[in-house]
DNA sequence: CTACTGTTTTGGAGCGGTCCAAAATCTAGC
DNA sequence: GCTAGATTTTGGACCGCTCCAAAACAGTAG
């Protein structure tokens, strides 16, 4: 069908409409300063001809291309893809302003997360901005960016990105918020499990502490820290939590999966005749909502960080100020996992 | 701190090393071709100047470059995560054999998947091969990526992409066991819900029809069509078929969020003192497996999926034959959510 | 009609590599 | 020691676009 046949170049466009290749160039990036009758032309023929714009020499020829990367760590976080969304619809919203084309994701894989050579790749490629959805090691690469390149960390702790701009929803304030929900259910003793060895594991572990000594639960205080937030290695930390002899009536949660992780051992802990226990969770994902697992959790207001985002992504010029960090207020969402009263008072 | 000034190029390393710039390239390219003292030389003089080869620049000189690009089509199918996730393992595993650079991913939004720019994008970066991962519409634009381009689709039926080689597990197959599962445990009223206009979705629906009539249950036959897999039209989907005179006692699921849906539905109709209603999903994503859920899929062997992809990505030459599929065998994962045998008898 | 602004249009030099034909160097062989 | 043949290096054109200084083309005034 299609007859594989090389792209027309702006070249051949400009051949066909009778003009300098550089007219042609001028009508696809500064479409204002070409005189109608020409304009019309080369459109014209270029539509003919099904030309478009090759995006990799155009990224070549100019020192910052036309369109934002995004780095995404984890694509099995629902959170992150949410966020990809949101951002992803925002910018298309504001396409037909004209400078933003095309959104690439340089992946990930579960375990070792970016490597340097995605960012590499990712550098190589001249994006207007960068946009990094979670906690990417190798990240501090994206120093090597051209300063006027906006870089912008949405739903993490920009670590070793001192020219980053964080939009993030305040999390020792979100885990503040669990804390107090649980104590006025009745509950004293709380637990955390902490599943991220990374700077939100230790805010979030941080935001727990802080509320329970100041509800002067001080010697309630009892951390878990795990090595990932798999299902399986929660469900075993709650497991050794609900057998020990300071069995916690709460469990804070990491995050949704480490709950989910955590509420097995809940269930099971209750189908052997043990007490209700409370169970939270952390990102507010789809899982949360899900009937058969019903979570209270924490959102981040995922569409605004997202639109925020956005924003600074295609502003035009960047704040220079070290270590911006955009905080978003995080909501509660009670759902069944916590929602009852625990008997017996304090 | 890292001072952002341009990053060296082959000039500067060939100046340094006292070579010229196409040795220095050679180097890179076939570095077999080039003299020890002088490969060391360079090297050397590249290392110091922390240099590694502009892969835009790379692509835009060769007719196909040297990195795969990855095509996701939702960002929220934890199916195709896990297939990306494997695929990428394969192929860090052959990086050291040398051609293979880095992945990128083109990114979806989940509404309206990957969109023609993007794909035009892709095509501008003209990777050695292209995999697709799902069904992306707007993918037959990359038919016009040179021939010598693979280009491969894994857990999908590729539709107006003559010239790719798809690797799925046969899905005709797959929904076969799961009918004959049901009838083992005793169930002849089964129903199913439908959640995609896309091939896949008719060969499920196929499937279960064929098997259905093959064991002489024609008549009970039952397909409904939903819109999309959301949880929501499928928990209304579940609960209009329980509600109905004709209600079935199994409810097959096109994948498992639909089967989550449902199974709420399920859930609902037993507490309200209806009977047992067996559940089943299909892509044995993790979701299927939370105790929570537990529930009854199909498993595509995403492993091998992802390993045939992974080969068929760097291999050299493409067989020419059209429409060349791969097809592996599913196995069906037996969970509680269809793990009990209908009281009654037929 | 010429001189003098102001606006469009254009040719050519990059961007950072690859690739190929020609040049330089190395090996033998006589 | 000189030449043919193989091997290693090199200069320059090119991939498709941008950018900039110079050229061409108005338009107005003198």
């Amino acid at each position: 069908m299609s007859t594989s046949v090389r792209r027309p170049t702006i070249r051949d466009v400009a051949a066909k409409a009778g003009v300098s290749k550089s007219l042609v160039s001028l009508v696809y990036s500064s479409p204002q300063e070409v005189s109608a009758v020409r304009k019309e032309r080369v459109l014209e023929a270029a539509a003919e001809l099904g030309f478009s714009p090759n995006f990799l020499a155009r990224s070549l020829a100019t020192s910052s291309g036309t369109f934002v990367a995004i780095l995404v760590a984890d694509l099995h976080n629902p959170l992150f893809a949410a966020i990809v969304d949101h951002v992803r619809a925002k910018l298309e919203d504001r396409g037909e302003y004209g400078f933003m084309t095309s959104a690439m994701i340089a992946n990930p894989d579960g375990t070792e997360s970016v490597d340097s050579r995605t960012v590499s790749a990712i550098i190589d490629l001249r994006p207007k901005s960068v946009l990094v959805v979670g906690t990417i090691p190798s990240a501090e690469g994206l120093d090597a960016l051209p300063k006027k390149t906006n870089i912008v960390v949405a739903g993490a702790v920009a670590e070793n990105l001192p020219r980053a701009i964080t939009v993030r929803s305040d999390d020792v304030k979100g885990i503040g918020l669990v804390v107090k929900h649980l104590i006025d259910k009745g509950h004293t003793k709380i637990a955390y499990i902490n599943a991220s060895p990374l700077e939100i594991g230790k805010m979030r572990s941080q935001g727990y502490s802080d509320a329970m000594a100041k509800a002067g639960l001080k010697s309630h205080i009892q951390i878990v820290n795990q090595d990932d937030d798999s299902e399986r290695e929660s469900y075993l930390s709650a497991k050794n939590l609900l057998q020990s002899k300071s069995a916690p009536t709460a469990i804070i949660c990491y995050n949704d999966l480490v709950a989910i992780g955590a509420q097995e051992a809940v269930n099971e802990h209750m189908a052997s005749g043990g007490g209700k226990v409370a169970i939270t969770g952390y990102d507010n994902t789809y899982l949360a909502a899900l009937k058969q697992i019903s979570l209270t959790s924490i959102d981040h207001g995922t569409r605004e960080i997202a639109e925020k985002a956005a924003e600074l992504l295609i502003a035009e010029k960047h704040s220079t100020k070290k270590d911006e960090v955009h905080l978003l207020e995080p909501t509660l969402v009670i759902r069944d996992s916590s929602n009852f009263t625990l008997k017996g008072g304090k």
